[in-house]
RNA sequence: GGCCCCAUCGUCUAGAGGCCUAGGACACCACCCUCUCAAGGUGGAGGCACGGGUUCGAAUCCCGUUGGGGCUACCA
């Protein structure tokens, strides 16, 4: 390609399962090198194989890339629908003896070419002559000799000698085109000048190559391939060992801009030791010579640092907003009537300050809405059994609350006060109230969650923690 | 097995021959702040896989070893 085209990269994600995180990386990368280069970006959905595919799963890819804020410019297209495109490129591929019939058998293919020291199919057909057909396979002629070389923008020029690239199929025996073919076929057709994408295409790309070069249709693109994402065994991520599903992470409350900041940072750094970017920044900054070569572990933990980072950065109104979703509906611990808007405002911020995803709101709030009140046992034998003062303070408590003004300096005042007399200090004369009121030893601030819960409710959560005591103790 | 890729703190990374006594961030530890828990602040521990070269000088370049990973389907 040359620098006066127009940049066209493609983002082409096989429908075969939830859309996880190595795949919406790879798609960022795409969308932040067009933006930058302000070229096109294009979905591509990768199902040539029917059996595989499920238009479910297209629409989680779609929902997802959406959520993510990652916009394509052309597309969803489906190699599906594309048959003639790939019928063509075969015609003309065969009309000038790029391929040939074959009618070995897997298992037929193995057997001859166990004892060998190469693997792979051995060229038994390549010069029978066979007819194409229905019941037979269509293979690559790959030259015997010279080399094949992938211009790699992160890794350099890759070699591979010809000689070891077995002749493989590009149509299948039922005559469906396989990957291998179809995805030549459309990016040429689509224009792509780079192909930016993981690592695991590496070995097969200069099958494609050999295919580009054969069609000869146009310039050959350039090729990225980004390291993969591990788990901590270090090992590719997968759908069925790990949790690596963008429809989870949105589920337990991670937003979208601190998942795509962290992803944007799996295999790529900006300089000057900065690591939150706006969407801005990235695109202006990303550089795919500057991608990392080996790979990243996907690491939740830093992940939820991000997205705590990005959660305190909200306004109170968008806190209120991205928090709907956990607070209401079927998801949430107490039901429409429970709920209170004005209470819930009213604490939020202290929620903001402490969480580090959106799913864990419920947990700091539930002791003002979900009934029954629910009480944490080991909570309860900390701070009221195993305390002999518990049930004094939690009685002077009741009294001096009884009548007080319900407002946060003042009833802070007066357990101030009541720790006094005992001779304690508020953090430990507290414990025992914030149990009885808010059934945990760990939670929001208490007195302001004493005002929200008001007097009546305080009074008899203090009470029915003193009777819990005594006919307990 | 074959082909290919990779190798800086536990993790994500900065580092493109002297700026490195290897920097930042997560996690971890300590302290501060503090009504609990967080958040925040300060400090700490922790790394160039190994061996040869090249060079006045190597985390940086070359070779090898070791280790990890990917691919190896009529999947994508």
């Amino acid at each position: 390609m040359t620098d006066s085209q127009q940049v066209r990269v493609r983002f082409a994600p096989s429908p075969t399962g939830y859309f996880h995180v190595g795949g919406a990386r790879t798609a960022l990368y795409n969308w932040l090198f067009a933006r930058q280069r302000e070229g096109k970006f294009i979905l591509r959905i990768e199902d040539t194989d029917r059996e595989r595919s499920d238009e479910s799963w297209t629409g989680g890819i779609v929902s997802a890339l959406t959520w993510l804020g990652i916009t394509w410019d052309e597309g969803p297209f489906h190699q599906s629908e594309r048959r003639p495109l790939y019928d063509a490129a075969v015609a003309t591929l065969l009309d000038r003896g790029h391929l040939y019939a074959c009618d070995c058998t897997r298992e037929i293919v193995e057997a001859r070419t166990k004892d060998r020291a190469t693997p792979g199919y051995d060229g038994f057909c390549r010069d029978r002559g066979l007819e194409p057909g229905i019941g037979k396979a269509l293979r690559f002629r790959v030259p015997d000799t010279g080399i094949t070389t992938v211009h790699d923008l992160v890794r350099g020029d890759v070699e591979f000698a010809n000689e070891t690239i077995e002749d493989f199929i590009i149509v299948k025996s039922n005559g469906d085109p396989l990957y291998v073919l179809a995805v030549v076929v459309d990016d040429i057709d689509m224009k792509i000048t780079h192909i930016i994408r993981a690592e695991e295409h590496l070995p097969t790309t200069p099958k494609a190559v050999l295919i580009w070069q054969a069609l000869d249709a146009a310039p050959l693109p350039l090729f990225a391939h980004l390291p993969v994402l591990v788990n901590e065994k270090r090992q590719k991520l997968s759908k069925r060992r790990d949790r690596v599903a963008v429809e989870d992470y949105r589920q337990l409350g991670y937003l979208p801009e601190a998942l795509r900041n962290y992803l944007c940072l799996l295999g790529w750094s900006p300089t000057e030791d900065r690591e939150v970017l706006t969407i801005e920044e990235m695109i202006s900054e990303f550089r795919l010579e500057e991608v990392n070569r080996s790979p990243a572990f996907f690491d939740e933990k830093r992940l939820a640092h991000f997205n705590g980072l990005y959660i305190r950065a909200l306004s109170d109104e968008e806190f209120i907003e991205r928090s709907r979703p956990f607070i209401s509906g079927e998801h949430a611990l107490w039901t429409e009537r429970q709920f209170d808007e004005g209470l819930f405002r009213s604490l939020a911020p202290l929620v903001q300050a402490r969480i580090a995803t959106l799913g864990e709101i419920p947990g700091y709030v539930k002791f003002l809405f979900a009934a029954p009140f629910e009480m944490d046992e080991p909570s309860f034998e900390k701070a009221v059994r195993r305390d002999e003062l518990a049930v004094t303070i939690l009685s002077e408590a009741r009294s001096a609350y009884a009548k007080a003004e319900f407002e946060v300096e003042e009833l802070k005042e007066l357990l101030i006060s009541i720790g006094e007399q005992h001779d304690r200090k508020l953090a430990k004369t507290q414990a025992p109230v914030r149990v009885a009121t808010m059934g945990s030893t760990v939670g929001l601030p208490l007195f302001e969650s004493l005002v929200a819960l008001g007097r009546e409710e305080v009074l008899r959560r203090i009470d029915g923690a003193i009777l819990r005591a005594n006919e307990e103790g």
